[in-house]
DNA sequence: TGTACATCAGTGAACGCGCGTTCACTGATGTAC
DNA sequence: TGTACATCAGTGAACGCGCGTTCACTGATGTAC
């Protein structure tokens, strides 16, 4: 069985990012290598073909969910009209119970990067990959809005927070009263005057 | 060496259980339990005489945690003339680069929280912890405000969100850049009339 | 195109380490007389 | 109050387990002729 064509080996070595991606935003850095391997059909020894050291994939597969996630949202934008893209985003990242598997890294990592030491590579990605996708919220703000990125960083800050206090407490009644105040705050914009009923999105 | 009197037991455990507090805002649900101890000033071997599990302490010193953070924010509300409190709460929040030893159990302990399973009596423990603080955020609202808890859950989300993104980015620019603007964004009520300049918290 | 062989992707077991938990032991504490 | 002894808080080492990493091995792939 062992020694695979190189298109094979190629495939493999995705396959492992893709699992590691998946599985970093179920469980955080805290995955061990022999599951990720295992996601991606393999078995842990062969890992050390693929890359150099743990650390090296987790930095990659958080890449590849913020790729992924960054992706999700230009198409959630594409398909909202111009002025409703801001909220269908909102409504989106605040919905109910969304499988944790395909949720969004920034929630599921956040916390594990606070505690690496400066060096590592994880934290690189991370901070790229909020950047990323801060850059998508800050152009979907309002033209009227003078400085987007501030108000893309407040909504951030609150949609990740809520997320992860929903999951933290979930079971219990907080947890979708979180989500629910804070789609209906954030989708409030400060003029005051508010904003018809959306359509849900997804 | 061993065998102490029984009010330096009780002392001991109390010690066991601020050591665990400390020792969650650093490093969440992960540290060990050596550590603790040994912060205490014990060894890892007498552990069981004061705790049934590793689980049972992690309840405690979560509890613990919380306890002595809504002592600090009833004093600092204390200090404060009655419409400034709510401001002084959220700029000592989200104060540049406090030490995580005394830092928020919410932003240390929520994302580990939500990977724990249902029926972890650290979850219990967590999630009283919140509506305790929620509840002394609540509290603070303008009295014009409608929906104070919703206000206060709004605002806690991106408090939290804040301070750990800020945490993930140290050491890059948008650590500062978040809790700056999150803190403006908050202090600036609804209405849209600035408020006048407030005195630097703590 | 066929054959012979070196390469090397992947396997599976082993190693070392950290950590939660257990346990035999120690000797000061607390109590019974 | 003093003495004798049982109790038990804390020690330190050991055990078992999970995990990151290493390594000898396998056999299909890819290449040289």
């Amino acid at each position: 069985m062992p020694r695979v064509s190189r298109s094979e080996a190629q495939h493999n070595h995705a396959a492992i990012g893709r699992a590691a991606a998946a599985l970093l935003r179920q469980q955080g850095l805290r995955v061990s290598l022999a599951e990720i391997m295992a996601a991606a059909g393999l078995t842990p020894g062969g890992f050390y073909g693929h890359f150099a050291s743990k650390d090296e994939l987790l930095a990659s597969g958080c890449s590849v969910a913020f790729e992924e996630s960054a992706q999700r949202w230009e198409r959630r934008v594409a398909a909202a009209d111009a002025p409703a893209a801001l909220a269908a985003l909102i409504d989106a990242y605040l919905a109910p119970e969304g499988p944790v598997v395909s949720g969004c890294p920034i929630a599921s990592l956040a916390s594990d990067v606070a505690r690496e030491p400066e060096q590592r590579p994880v934290r690189d990605a991370f901070a790229a990959g909020l950047e990323k996708l801060l850059a998508i919220l800050a152009a979907q703000q309002s033209a009227a809005e003078a400085a987007p990125r501030a108000a893309a960083l407040l909504q951030l800050s609150a949609m990740v927070g809520a997320v992860i206090l929903a999951r933290a407490t979930r079971g219990s009644e907080i947890s979708g009263e979180l989500l629910g105040v804070v789609r209906r705050g954030l989708n409030t914009p400060p003029r005051r005057k508010r904003t018809p009923r959306r359509r849900q999105v997804r």
